[in-house]
DNA sequence: TACAGAAATGTATGCGCTTACATTTTCATA
DNA sequence: TATGAAAATGTAAGCGCATACATTTCTGTA
């Protein structure tokens, strides 16, 4: 095992000099196709690879973009991340992924790592981070895209939707098939900007019915199918108990049906139950969840393609939203006459 | 925005040599406490940051290393990138992702990109792969591991179980309980060695006990809840239908369930389901399912601290086996009686 | 105080590539 | 055929860092 062939190597058998090389790599056109063959052939005769490290230190281009996100152990993350590679990759680029766990500081430190890594661009998830983050990224010059987020009158990009306003079809939805008792079950408010504005969303959207909700009605718990369950039991206990219990996401919605399912209260005739996010499992149950639908994958694909329009100059738009909409199943129904 | 500073302006205000900064950043044990301190000062000062590229070139190391899997999108898989990716955090190391949605071919252009970006080391699920894939990797003398696979006798570094043996304890129990016709519901098998593998170990288990599943009584389909309910629906139409369905992973197992739930028929009482994989959500439904319990986040924490360790020079075992173990919940009873 | 050896620091080269610029070749047109 | 512009190719200078090797400074000891 002798070391990599390099660009000279491949110049010297093709007979031509380096410069000419890397335009066969770079910008084929500008080569003549007898010159051009033949440094193919030389290049696959010495199983030629281009050094990354060389080609980016030469060309102030990693090729690499970097991600954060909250957890990769999210299904609602790893999708949107799929496509996000996905589209990456066709465009001629690598991923850089790593996982803040909602912790800024961390994020923040991620960040750093990232660029100190030579990423070309970075996404982050939510428009909630350290000052320091933004400051870093406008001083570096370096394209970034929040995804799951979207603000009209942000100056930062985006891609997604707004959580606030998504947030109000739900409460809406179930007032007008005569709800008046509600539960919530939402996810940690902390450095999770979605849940906050899907909260403030819901409270608004029953306000403006002139209802409004207790504290005990309200449920903060971790982002997992236990502490959904958990969450709904302690709704159920509260006298008189909600006959509707709206979630923050899919997942807590999930807990929540299988903690009725396990006690034996029917859904949707003695509660109704509505999620966010329409995972695919959702639409399986029984009864199957009502719930917004985020398509995910969509905004993956936007992001990435947001920013590499961007690095390769091209003036693209700075926002781009996606289209949520309420997904009627039967997890919601009226609630009980007396 | 001017462009960022470099090692040489450091050196310029802390007056000491490109060496002494590259020093303080690589071995500061070696630069006297006074020096090393006006170095920091400066690069603090500067607001210096380290190009990666240009370390790379010069050390012949990116600190970055590759993963390819399947598919993100599977929490299994999500989950042990997560701990892989954490455990790589900390020691220092990027990872880099790609997904090859189970295409042997864009896993061999995959890790031909990865090793072009330079990765110092690549992780690869399973032991199934071309043979370019193992021989570029040895050609360049790139560390890599695999995970989710285990076979003391392979000549490839792993990490995780065997899945042919550990398949096996499903329709033991099964077995043990009374059940003498069995429904099996598995993956697709193409570029899948963990489905080929357990499929066959239930196959060789049942086969101890003298049972043979007929064709029809093995159903392949992909790896999604929808896709477990149809094939769960399509076993129960069987005449006479099996009294226990295994499943070759959990969201198959799920989809079982649902199918179950949704037309009515009784688990474990009729028909006795069993999963393989112990999702986090599996413990929660109604029945809990009956399934192997896997460690991915060991798994992942596992491989990355191989490659590590090989990056590192250090000699450490090529073959890590982890526990796999049969979790008995209620989604598996006796036979119904008849 | 002198001196050897260790510790600290500096010098200078090259990692493999891209690219601005210089040079040569090609080709259409007069 | 001569001529100039366009196309093709070559030349050579870095990109920012790590590191082998050379040099200087420090330390403890005789």
């Amino acid at each position: 095992m002798h070391k990599p062939a390099t660009q000279s190597d491949v110049a010297k058998v093709a007979q031509v000099s380096t410069a000419t090389v890397s335009r066969v790599l770079n910008q084929p056109d500008s080569v003549s196709p007898t010159v051009r063959l033949r440094v193919e052939q030389a290049i696959g005769q010495l199983n030629y690879v281009a050094d990354a490290a060389a080609r980016a230190l030469a060309s102030k281009r990693s090729q690499c973009i970097g991600a954060v996100i909250p957890t990769i152990a999210h299904s609602i993350f790893a999708e949107g991340l799929e496509a996000f590679e996905a589209t990456l990759n066709q465009a001629n680029y690598g991923l850089m992924l790593t996982s803040s766990g909602y912790d800024e500081d961390q994020e923040w430190a991620q960040v750093r790592t990232l660029i100190e890594r030579g990423v070309d661009a970075i996404m982050l998830v939510g428009y909630n981070h350290k000052p320091q983050v933004y400051e870093l990224l406008q001083q570096r010059n370096i394209p970034y895209v929040l995804t799951w987020a979207f603000r009209q009158q942000s100056h930062h990009p985006c891609v997604g939707f707004d959580n606030f306003n998504s947030a109000q079809h739900i409460p809406e939805h179930l007032v007008k098939l005569g709800h008046r008792r509600f539960g919530l079950i939402t996810g940690l408010p902390q450095h999770n900007d979605r849940v906050v504005d899907r909260l403030q969303g819901v409270q608004l959207a029953l306000a403006r019915h002139g209802i409004e909700l207790a504290d005990n009605a309200i449920v903060q718990c971790s982002y997992d199918v236990s502490a959904g369950r958990q969450a709904c039991h302690e709704l159920m206990s509260l006298e008189p108990p909600p006959t509707a219990i709206m979630c923050s996401n899919d997942v807590l919605a999930i807990g929540a049906l299988l903690e009725c399912q396990a006690s034996g209260i029917a859904v949707p005739q003695t509660v109704s139950i509505a999620g966010f996010d329409d995972l695919a499992i959702s639409q399986n149950f029984t009864p199957s969840l009502t719930t917004m639908h985020v398509p995910v994958k969509l905004m993956g694909k936007k992001a990435a393609q947001y920013l590499v329009a961007s690095l390769a100059g091209e003036q693209t738009p700075q926002h781009t939203l996606v289209d949520v909409s309420l997904v009627e199943r039967n997890s919601c129904a009226a609630p009980p006459l007396k």
